[in-house]
DNA sequence: AGAAATTTGTCCGTATGTATC
DNA sequence: AGATACATACGGACAAATTTC
């Protein structure tokens, strides 16, 4: 079984089936994952290489994982059908009197404001906004 | 020799330890890190927690990692020259109807705000602003 | 309440493949 | 080609958090 690895890693393999079940449903939204052991006799491969492809899904979002009790399958977000909602986006602002104070411009001054919103779990729970004048010589 | 102290893995430690040297100026930006064969030897740690450690810096961006060359610092984003002010301060905002939508929370329920300003050249180029709540589950 | 089992977290040592100089 | 360094993978060990009995 362990076959040198041409091309793709196996861990990353591993995370591909894994993401591959969550998104089809396979593994639903909110329940548990298999466990390590369980991941590892079903894929033949070790703990690290399944702690690695957990990892990778980690690092998209796609499972949360618990010290002592397990790793959870969030509810994907990739949904590219008519219910996807911009997460992102830009507008124009007028400077409020710290804004303006901080740029060294008059209260009004039209500023560019990037406003992104990240969820966990669909409930937000950040909300990231930067200020930045028009033109920026940056 | 291997001593277990317990409460912060030991791969934190280092990478705390190599983040401190960053952005002190120990390990100037642009400049290789030690190799890790240096590391293992200096911090009395296996090759894989000096990886891990430095897997912690790469997800922050602070250094870059080149297949079979080394590992850079990057240029870490806020100078503490003498001149450097306070770039970042958090505080406590009431939640203005648009936070409070997205929030799902009532119009005036008092939220974390923490804001970073970034200068180039001593002018302000950007301000972030992110808001949560208070009761922050992750 | 307490002990045991389960599960994830961390760490070690080793081996081999692969990329760069 | 040789040296160096990163990438991947394995197996084992113990700690810590949680659940179950």
């Amino acid at each position: 079984m362990p076959f040198p690895h041409y091309g793709q890693p196996r861990y990353r393999a591993v995370a591909d089936e894994l993401r591959r079940r969550i998104e089809t449903g396979t593994i639903r939204p909110g329940t548990l994952l298999p466990a390590e052991s369980i991941l590892t006799a079903e894929f033949r491969v070790s703990r690290g290489t399944i702690r690695q492809a957990i990892a990778v899904l980690r690092n998209e979002h796609l499972v949360t994982t618990e010290h002592g009790r397990g790793t959870y399958a969030n509810a994907c977000r990739h949904a590219s059908g008519p219910g996807a909602e911009l997460e992102a986006r830009e507008r124009h602002v007028s400077a409020d009197p710290e804004l303006a104070a901080l740029f060294a411009v008059e209260v009004g001054t039209v500023l560019l404001e990037h406003e992104s919103v990240t969820r966990t779990n669909g409930t937000v729970g950040l909300v990231v906004r930067t200020y930045q004048l028009l033109q920026a010589e940056q």
